[in-house]
DNA sequence: ATGAAAGCGCTAACAT
DNA sequence: ATGTTAGCGCTTTCAT
């Protein structure tokens, strides 16, 4: 940026007033060590000219930015923008920036990281499945000294602060719900295998139905080959699965994108949701209202936990506790159950 | 960040080899008059020490940062899902950091940059609907000497560097679609009146359809009154406009979202689509692919336009060209034509 | 409670 | 084609 007019600096509040700047930096960062009359002095001349310490200057100097850096991958859905929200709406109240990064699921996040934001000087990150359980990057923030928040992590738990939401509890409330239906045979349609929550959002479907009396055989598991768009996955899942000899009568999807496009392929063959077939997903996300038949799926606070998340990051206080688990509710709505019909839409 | 260990500098990459710190500033510049020998030396130490300068240092020095700044508005929306999307991957693609930052529709956005964002020294900024209408805001960065892109501007069209798409072209095509059908009352759910993009859309659908010889009294026209979430709004102005006594039997609405949440209520009344109703979007966002039955809408690029926003930004080449327009296409589906029901979900 | 000096890692401007 | 010097605007450290 060229800039036309020289900007403000801390030197100039100071010297319009007569004083140092460094009692003008003391005043910026709240340093106690300045006496009531100088500090409003001080606010004055600032809030006079409009003064904004300059972020290049402060991170260079301390060692310390304002930026958060947040990794994403490289497929549309509705989790990411609601995380990216809520993160940006945290960010924003305790004055930090969010810094997106966009990553193909196939490539190498260090590799990445080591070769265009390892100069940047984060605060810290915001790490959300699948980045969350990468060992490899952890063991390189660390290393770098760089603080961290991981949502939903599946392994390590205690590694750093984490907020995690009870996807394991959530999708057994599920299970239960579509066996009492009458519902004995069943389909799961799982996420990336990479993606470490699809395996224990699989592990505790198939945990709850086999202790409420299910057998192996009966439930048959597939993963989506396509993941852009992801409804496109469901949908092939959908045309896999549907082919067999006995279908399954309930599909547990491992998010709501997946249960839409399987929706869509079942109706297109004729079956009706959820006389047929009951399909629920998972999330909740504001996008899947667009659904219809609305769907039974465990609602999970994307949005509060992505600033929970950022909260942990920037404030001091609460670098002590190390997790955090939100609530999930099971929210049973026409997919599944025909008189959750009328839920609104 | 406290770092642990003392970061490799520019200077330790000369010292190591023999050289100045500018020599090697040179060739991390990219700086012509560097001599092929020397060049591949510094590139050696540097590959084998993995230095990456810094970038606090360099924004402060030179003035200058790698940072592209982008707003959004506080609401869930598949628009804005998909352009931080194609920013984030194009600012990947030429080395640059995507920073978001999230207003309400209602605060001021020169002042939120005043106070926390004038001092980051972005490279340049992002500006979509309805940033790139905001006079006040244009003014602002054009004071501060900042470059910007803009997206889909509906006004003052030569002021900067801007991509757009054909918008009224796009939905006169969808009004005749709709004539040809044999519609002869009309509706049209807008967007928020501070979106100029609504009255372009609106504006087109009203014009195209008086040419073909539609009366005025024959097209109704409501703005939702509640965007949070955007479907909710749709399915709100469904409520008031087919309580009235002669209904339209075909809708246009500002977005996907806005008709997701239409058909939901008419749905509800036992209304067919597109059987007693036919409802048309805009956008064909993916997240759109989850409405059913698939709805007619006209296609905007929107990832490819935001990639080429910011390649307008960071690319000196491009900056001569001001303003690009990329093509939309009426994708017409079963919402408003049953025979094309069969279309790819 | 306040000030002075040094320097964070880089680039601009001017050497050579 | 390469080196030298002087900052960028802030914070740190050490005085007072």
């Amino acid at each position: 940026m060229k800039k036309t007019t020289r900007p403000v600096t801390l030197a100039d509040i100071g010297a319009s007033i007569g004083m140092s700047a460094k009692t003008v930096s003391r005043v910026v960062n709240r340093d106690p060590n300045v006496s009531q009359a100088t500090r409003r002095r001080v606010e004055a001349a600032i809030a006079a000219t409009g003064f904004r310490p300059n972020l290049a200057a402060r991170s260079l100097a301390a060692d310390r930015s304002f930026l958060v850096g947040c990794f994403l991958v490289n497929t549309a859905n509705f989790y990411y923008a609601e995380l990216v929200r809520g993160a940006a709406r945290a960010c924003r109240r305790y004055g930090y920036h969010l810094v997106l990064e966009e990553l193909d699921l196939q490539e190498s996040v260090t590799d990445y990281y080591r070769e265009h934001m390892s100069n940047i000087g984060h605060h810290g990150f915001l790490l959300a499945p699948p980045f969350c359980d990468d060992a490899a990057l952890l063991d390189m923030l660390d290393e770098d000294g760089h603080r961290y928040v991981r949502v939903s992590p599946a392994t390590q738990p205690g590694r750093a602060p984490s907020v995690y939401a009870d996807d394991a509890g959530g999708v057994a409330a599920l299970a239960e719900h579509l066996w009492q239906l009458g519902h004995r045979r069943f389909g799961i349609v799982s996420g990336p295998s990479g993606h470490l929550a699809s395996a224990v959002r699989s592990h505790s479907f198939m945990e709850s139905l086999y202790r409420l009396g299910c057998l192996p055989s009966d439930i048959l598991s597939v993963e989506p080959d396509c993941w852009n768009p992801v409804v496109t996955g469901g949908r092939g899942a959908a045309i896999r699965m549907l082919g067999t000899g006995e279908r399954p009568t309930a599909i547990f999807c491992y998010n709501d994108e997946l249960a839409a496009g399987f929706i869509g392929y079942a109706r297109d063959i004729g079956l009706s949701i959820p006389g047929d077939l009951a399909v629920a997903g998972f999330d909740d996300s504001e996008g899947a209202r667009l659904i219809w038949p609305p769907l039974t799926t465990v609602h999970q606070p994307i949005v509060e936990m992505a600033e929970r998340a950022i909260e942990r990051l920037v404030t001091p206080q609460s670098a002590g506790d190390p997790s955090l688990m939100c609530g999930v509710e099971l929210k049973i709505r026409g997919s599944t159950d025909p008189g959750a019909m009328s839920d609104p839409a």
